[in-house]
DNA sequence: CTGAAAGCGCTTACAG
DNA sequence: CTGAAAGCGCTTACAG
């Protein structure tokens, strides 16, 4: 690799001059110009991003993470993601600082902001809590670029949102069902929360989906929730079967385990479809008792997330949209290698 | 950020003592190197990266890449996926050179082989053919790593493989089979040819899959060739409706939009899975014309390759296998968004 | 055990 | 229009 210095010998002149050359600065004598660009073709000149990236004073970078992770299965996927995308980065300059916490509790979220902004970060990424006081807190950090991740609130100041397009997860569903029942039949749906706005868009997109077509009829016969919780799930999902005999159950949310059981023990022909990918419910795919997992990818969230601030912040590219959206991914048995 | 001067003239010594400290070589009086160890600790030190790469020395690097893509969507899409994925590095110096030729001539491929490594890359990224000649070419390019990509030959030299696991495929469109097909029922696959073994090997998979459970009986009733072609491809599927009476039929290879315009056609109720995700059978899939696409995720497959090679290049991490397979995506009609 | 100096490849004033 | 010099932050001999 020929360098600046190695140029400006075999042309017979000085650093500044090719330097003015090779940015074409101007004021250059165009003959000697013409030498300098010959010489640097021939030889396939490259600047040396290091010298340059040092001379230029590029910083590094640290993201801060706001992660509610901890005991949470789903979480520690993004997790995964996020560690493992970071680190192919490290080796220039770009680290994360993650603060973890469990549960959600304003006061310690907040706690984990300021620990983390306290650290001087070019970035914040975080799953928020939908409260006022988190909002505040967020949108005074007007300063650097904030992501929300999974999880999604309203914020002037936001730069992206990378997580689940929850109307699509629904549909998807949905293009599943009416794979299962091409003739129609009648569904049940169990949900974690009418109050939570992702369960609806599903349950809404879901509906959305098999009811438009055809003459075929699927029709959603009852709607349940079971807080995310297994042992309500078990008890809602039994009690489901027992009044709607649903020949498909849809689980969009969370507690799915219990719900699985209930349905596995009342040994009826019923076909399942679940939002979540994870180790039961991998195992209730490849035994055949449930049929298909329409998942959010966790991990993909996780590195979406780095590849968007790497960008940002590395190569001031910014996100084409606000929202990114992961893809709600199909899994059926075999899908698992 | 400190650095290593500001360190040193914080703790009254030199550069070259506080390098020594931070790097642990010894030699350094256990007080001042307590000193530096505390100022830089209290100062939250980083070394600066680009300095570091500098004074080191680091390769700014190449991959040299021979795409058959010229004309074909399918690599058009890997070539978005190398693209789109080494645009990231560049800044710090990793290249691709890219020569792009168009189907399979062997000299052909032989000349862009030997034209990218005349420019001295660092590793080579290729869609080998399976002769001797591009066998031996390749055999002797010992001194970088070679990765296949999407078409695989034995090679002792062989740093990696990315593409697809075609069993696997195979397998999920067999879940998808018998999600269909909850009944059973009769099977009719349309491949590309019995001489290629990713077709095969589709083939087998389905085959296992369908076969194995319960009292189900999915029952492959014909396989017929099309050579990957759209007129061959419609006046076999048209004599496999006819003669065999399929109740799903399983495009395993290309030539799927001659296959499917032949069973619009016959205007039965026959179900369609296809394996290529290209415009004509996105279409197709959103009118509910096919079922779904098993996917081998070709922009993966770009995007991947250039990670390996990344990772080893700038990080010197191999990777984990030899093989490395992307996912064989199921895409319904939702999943387009 | 320690420091002064040179050098990695570039850019940036500055002087002429 | 041009060149000499300083400096970015680090590492590497070298001399003591």
């Amino acid at each position: 690799m020929i360098t600046i210095k190695q140029i400006a010998d075999l042309a017979g002149t000085s650093r500044g001059t090719v330097d003015r050359v090779l940015h074409n600065r101007g004021s250059v004598n165009p003959e000697i110009a013409k030498r300098i660009l010959d010489i640097a073709e021939a030889n396939n000149y490259r600047s040396n991003p290091f010298a340059k990236a040092l001379v230029k004073g590029d910083k590094r970078h640290v993201v801060g993470i706001v992660l509610n992770s901890v005991g949470n299965p789903f979480f520690e996927e993004v997790l995964r993601g996020i560690t493992e995308a970071s680190e192919k980065y490290r080796k220039y300059g770009f680290e994360i600082n993650i603060k973890e916490i469990k549960g959600y509790n304003e006061e310690e979220q907040l706690k984990a902001i300021r620990a983390v902004i306290a650290a001087n970060p070019s970035a914040l990424a975080i799953t928020p809590m939908n409260t006022k006081g988190i909002s505040k807190e967020l949108s005074e950090l007007t300063s650097i670029p904030i992501v929300t991740i999974n999880q999604d609130i309203p914020l002037k100041n936001k730069f992206a949102f990378v997580g689940c397009d929850y109307s699509n997860s629904g549909r998807v569903s949905g293009d599943i069902a009416k794979l299962i029942l091409p003739k129609g039949g009648n569904v049940g749906i169990v949900t974690g929360s009418f109050k939570i706005l992702g369960h609806n868009e599903r349950i809404q997109g879901f509906e959305e989906v098999v009811g438009t077509k055809d003459g075929v009829k699927i029709n959603v016969v009852g709607v349940v929730e079971n807080n995310d919780d297994d042992i309500n799930s078990y008890t809602a999902t039994r009690k489901l079967i027992r009044e709607k005999k649903p020949d498909l159950i849809y689980f969009c949310a969370a507690g799915t385990e219990g719900g699985v059981k209930a349905v596995i023990e009342a040994a009826k022909d019923i076909k399942i479809v679940v939002v979540d990918d994870i180790p039961p419910m991998r195992t209730f795919l490849s035994r055949g008792s449930i049929q298909a997992i329409v998942t959010q990818h966790p991990y993909n969230q996780g590195a979406e997330m780095i590849e968007i601030l790497y960008d940002f912040l590395v190569n001031g590219k910014k996100p084409k949209k606000v929202q990114n959206f992961t893809e709600n991914r199909v899994m059926l048995p075999h899908s698992i290698s």
